[in-house]
DNA sequence: ACCTTACTACGATGGGTATCGTACGAAGCG
DNA sequence: CGCTTCGTACGATACCCATCGTAGTAAGGT
């Protein structure tokens, strides 16, 4: 879907810089889930849940590399957990809360929860 | 512990078919959601949640090979989302409902109610 | 203009996993 | 005792995916 080459003339700046969400009818559950299932994802999502506001990805401290980091953003937009957009160079990134609610009611909700209680049972980590 | 060519020996015949299952302590929910993020092994559990009993494992008909089955029923095991005991010659399988319950509460019924909306919007199929 | 910060794209790599076919083992039935 | 049904184990294959490093683009500050 992003596969193209993108031609290397006028280039209208702006426009480069969308990025291409899923639209409600297009998340799936397993998907969901999937994208759910990454240690490192569960954190970032729990992380955004928390402050409930969009945040910059370099405001996560993860112990992978930026290029996986990317990796692991584009794996939960594309999913269509969270939703980005570019703000000067920093590129926000906050949960797509009300999507999710209303496809899939008390999921997000319910992972969020278990991940907690699970946090608590191991001893935080 | 059986790559032996098979000693036609003695063989105490009962203990060879006990199966392995994971303590409540070692569900992770990782490996639950993972395990959810498959849909054939979504449909499965969504199969084991209507009926509310065990299943064996040829009741269901997957669009896959046997051994195919086996190996999802096994990533269902290994991940404490479903228990399995044999029965004679068929191997019966259910929800640890109440384990999923404890551990993470709400999380299996959003999950089996999220699928079921989904399939409602997808059109069943 | 330059430099810094922030993120991306690409290619490579190693491990995971979904799939299959074949061959075999265990229970039950005739 | 055969035969059937049900499921497993094993090896192979092909694809997915998490990870990295390098090189590059975009926006903003000085």
């Amino acid at each position: 879907m992003n596969a193209m080459k993108w031609s290397p003339a006028v280039t209208a700046a702006t426009s480069t810089r969308e990025l291409a969400h899923p639209s409600c009818a297009e998340i799936r559950l397993e998907g969901v889930l999937h994208a759910l299932s990454d240690p490192l994802r569960l954190r970032i999502v729990r992380e955004l849940a928390v402050v409930d506001d969009e945040l910059s990805c370099s405001h996560f401290e993860l112990p992978v590399s930026k290029s996986t980091t990317t990796h692991h953003f584009r794996v939960l937009r594309e999913s269509g957990v969270i939703e980005q957009n570019y703000r000067g160079t920093a590129k926000m990134s906050g949960l797509r809360r009300e999507d999710l609610d209303r496809l899939f009611p008390g999921l997000l909700d319910s992972v969020l929860g278990a991940a907690t209680a699970q946090a608590a049972r191991l001893g935080d980590n």
